[in-house]
DNA sequence: AAAGGATTCAACCGCCTTAGT
DNA sequence: CACTAAGGCGGTTGAATCCTT
């Protein structure tokens, strides 16, 4: 890839780069983030000596330069994994390669349209006979959205030991942020992002439960089942491990069930 | 060996949401 | 309330690489 192309900042008059990045830059931007932390991504440039824009430095961290991210092809349980999350989250990459360690939303969005979208429409159009229609049952695709807490929330100010007790960063966000304005909670409702936490994974575990009822035949989940089965059972068992897999942001369907239960 | 078509994936773009003023 | 800046996301692009003829 050339570096020529380049851009102009609108308010500095400084000539951006964009295309590549060097191994100079890396390292730049690799001391930076590790210097000051993530976030405050408007500043990494300044502060890294880079002539890249905020998101460019963003993106190369988080898919690149970020420690332990996984290279090399997907395992095949992480392919059953991606298949099976999005059959539940749609096109929410972010939200899937969050349960899927080491990897990152542009490799998952990257698998998926290289690799199983043929596959997914393939399977979409072949006709299928009486039986099997029978076979499958539709699964509703739960489609969180961006979540942001209100900073203003009281347990959200200070030393929050709750933000600390997870390792993982996605666990964490579903911690901080894991409330959506657009449903209408209201903070008062909030009593503690773990009590959410638990009652939002007792919830994808049934959920999660009914795939692996559907590998079993009952329900149909797999793009090409018969190779599927036992990794899909490799897969719920992982998801019985502490931590492992049951942390998501919420959706409405979850906040409708948090409501019936009037948490 | 070379041409050109197909595939991969890093990076960019545009949009949305939130926070701050 | 309106505006702006920033963070974050999914969709798309296009250079590099692979594969086929």
């Amino acid at each position: 890839m050339e570096y020529k192309r380049m851009k102009h900042a609108s308010k500095t008059g400084l000539v951006l780069r964009k295309g590549a990045w060097t191994a100079e830059e890396d390292m730049l931007l690799k001391n930076c983030v590790e210097k000051y932390g993530e976030g405050k991504w408007h500043l990494v440039p300044l502060k890294a000596g880079l002539r890249r824009c905020r998101k460019s430095c963003r993106l190369r961290w988080l898919n690149y330069l970020r420690p332990n991210i996984k290279r090399g092809d997907l395992e095949e349980d992480e392919i059953d994994l991606i298949l099976r999350l999005h059959r539940l989250l749609g096109n929410r990459w972010s939200l899937i390669a969050g349960r899927i360690p080491g990897r990152t939303a542009n490799d998952v969005k990257n698998f998926w349209n290289t690799h199983l979208r043929s596959r997914a429409k393939q399977q979409k159009k072949e006709p299928h006979d009486a039986k099997s229609s029978e076979d499958h049952t539709m699964v509703t695709i739960i489609k969180p959205r961006p979540q942001t807490f209100s900073k203003t929330l009281n347990w959200f100010k200070g030393d929050n030991e709750i933000m600390e007790t997870h390792d993982d960063r996605n666990l964490r966000r579903s911690s901080i942020e894991g409330v959506d304005n657009n449903y209408n909670m209201s903070p008062g409702l909030i009593s503690s992002p773990v009590i959410l936490d638990d009652k939002i994974n007792e919830f994808l575990k049934e959920l999660f439960d009914e795939g692996e009822k559907a590998v079993n035949g009952e329900i149909g989940w797999s793009f090409d089942g018969s190779q599927m089965e036992r990794k899909a059972l490799n897969v719920a068992e992982q998801e019985n491990d502490e931590n492992s897999l049951f942390d998501f942001p919420t959706d409405e369907v979850i906040w409708n069930l948090l409501d019936s239960e009037q948490l």
